[in-house]
DNA sequence: CTGTATCCACAACGATACTG
DNA sequence: CAGTATCGTTGTGGATACAG
């Protein structure tokens, strides 16, 4: 624990590589973890699959996500079939090295859930 | 583990009250977790002793940050002193109560850290 | 010391319509 | 089914200067 303090202040102070500045800078958004939470939990899923699943997500904004989290290599796209055109999303490995972070907010959520108009 | 998992489709699916929607609207954002972060390890803090901490942050984007957190009940001020004038800013039990998640993210850059040019 | 005032740039999000 | 195009709004961040 006084260890692992230790460690943050190498880190945190005087370095902009900052542990928690990198986790944020990546995954630090609205929409971001909610996918992934729903990719490892029913994961692979198709765009539509996931979109009902992820709700309240309009189409763009989850195209927009995905392609954000396949271009850091948390997402997999991988085409199905051509015929009917069918796409599945994954997380890779990086994706699922991911679980603790998005367990520990859903967690937190559960304990302090407001209704969208008081955040 | 899979009792978990029943749970969450309760919340997440069909629902505005997704857990991990909460927490990723309150504190899903670049510089939010880095100042909890240091408030959990270093605070109470004053305003610039928290700047040196938070590395790379500019005192308008702190003080924006500082003050959404303070809204949403994270974050104390207390003016310390009127002069020379001097205040603190301290979690709150429900800022404490967010550490899991920040250490979760703290964990997770650790292993994958990475220069901020990659981000 | 603790901020705020400006101004700017760009990212994130949202709604609607439309396409192969 | 799996998206994109468009447009507009708001959020977030960054730089610099200045103020009580």
């Amino acid at each position: 624990m006084s260890t692992d303090s230790e460690l943050l202040e190498v880190w945190c102070a005087g370095s902009e590589w900052c542990p928690i500045t990198t986790t944020a800078t990546l995954i630090g958004k609205k929409w971001h973890p909610v996918v992934i939470h729903r990719l490892l939990e029913n994961g692979p899923l198709g765009f539509n699959a996931l979109k009902e699943d992820v709700d309240g997500i309009s189409a763009k904004v989850q195209s927009d996500v995905l392609e954000d989290l396949e271009e850091h290599g948390f997402v997999d796209r991988t085409i199905v079939s051509e015929k009917p055109f069918r796409v599945e999303y994954s997380l890779t490995d990086r994706g699922r090295s991911l679980e603790p972070v998005i367990v520990a907010m859903r967690d937190w959520g559960k304990e302090h859930l407001t209704a969208p108009d008081d955040q």
